[in-house]
DNA sequence: TAGCGTTATAAAATCGATTATTTATCCAGG
DNA sequence: CCTGGATAAATAATCGATTTTATAACGCTA
């Protein structure tokens, strides 16, 4: 292996998608504000061809909302969003792991176990905010990957990214935080013991908890 | 009510989308193959950069695959991708419906009663079949419309372009296809009577054999 | 003649400028 | 004053041409 570890990072547009992408995610635009393409074109130092793709893409996948001859918005935060949002995850996401754990083999556990030790590492230091956020998604993923749907892989993703919008708007929880970095440990060892009913009650129980936290951020927008 | 029967159609990148979504799903074009884009805007007539805005969409919706450095693909046709999607359905409108029969009222009784007649008289008219087309959809739509979430129902849209695209490959299976309008009756039958489980139990029959026609659509395509 | 580098061709991606549309500004009439 | 309509400014959408990259064709060497 080695060259096609592309995505779309070869070309102008692939790459600020990705970077738009991230921004949105992690909040660095205001909600419900009107994107200025001139504005963006300047800051990221890109053309406006790509960069216009870009954001029809995000439109497409929902990160930014398009109006007819009036460009694109970043969506406003509502609280009834985040109940659907989270609603969703959680059947989607209980669908997902259930079939993981049947289908999992060994190498998933291996895969998993890493990534809930690279997790745990990353729970202790504070500063590194955006690596603790990449191996958090990059552990969800792994938890779910041998659910054999792509389709299924495909929305949750989606939910996730929705999902995060508002958890990283969401002040600081120390306390729910403790917990929830405790239930990652909790998942993969019901997941290796292949109990899929504690598995699922766990995985709700974490996203309802994830939601108190992230509802916290819908709180600053409109409702 | 009247101007804002927009959702793009005022601008030339939102009607080419339309254009091509349309044409995508009704297999217009040869699985597997490469998307010449310079053939396309002579064919629909359109400027490049509306075109590829328009292609890039689709590609993030999932009717069309990006390659970095190499432009777009439709998608081949994989029976194990239809399998997937097929299942999803299951699981995505078994959910919906079941909520929309929680959630739903009588003016949703109403338009359901009107979109199963309106199809029911489509299926008459065998040489009309783009309209049979658009009334199905809709009929589709309409059962699990008052489910409550926009993300589920933005899925099983997604899911339902996917499966459309074996479907409309598949050759004509007049007796299946006879079963299949009687289910749409049946289905407005038990979602009036608030039956649950039998609306569910039957959807997962209506989607299995809709699967099975599909199947022969798959065939044609490689393996 | 089977590879392999080189050049020619075709296609994708991007740029810079133009056109169409919306939004803001201003002024006249009620 | 407030409202509505015309004009000006700003922004979105599109075009035509250029640059970059991939693919095909070719000829050379072993």
């Amino acid at each position: 292996m080695g060259i096609s570890r592309d995505k779309g990072r070869t070309t102008t547009s692939g790459r600020i998608y990705d970077t738009l992408r991230q921004d949105l995610v992690n909040g660095r635009f205001v909600a419900g504000e009107k994107v200025a393409i001139s504005a963006l074109k300047e800051y990221y130092g890109v053309g406006l061809s790509p960069l216009r793709e870009a954001l029809n893409r995000l439109a497409a996948y929902g990160l930014l909302e398009q109006e007819s001859q009036r460009g694109f918005r970043v969506p406003r935060l509502d609280r009834r969003e985040l109940d659907d949002i989270a609603e969703m995850r959680r059947e989607l996401e209980g669908m997902a792991l259930e079939r993981a754990i049947r289908f999992g083999d060994a190498e998933w556990e291996s895969e998993l176990l890493a990534a809930a030790h690279r997790l745990k590492r990353a729970d202790m230091v504070p500063e590194a905010v955006d690596e603790w956020e990449r191996l958090h998604t990059r552990f969800h993923r792994t938890l779910v990957a041998p659910c054999g749907s792509v389709w299924l892989l495909r929305f949750i993703e989606q939910l996730h990214d929705q999902f995060d919008r508002y958890r990283r708007m969401a002040p600081e929880a120390p306390e729910v935080r403790r917990v929830l970095d405790a239930q990652h440990g909790e998942l993969v060892t019901l997941a290796l013991e292949r109990d899929i009913k504690g598995a699922r009650e766990l995985m709700d129980d974490h996203v309802r908890r994830s939601y108190e936290v992230a509802l916290k951020g819908a709180m600053s927008g409109a409702d």
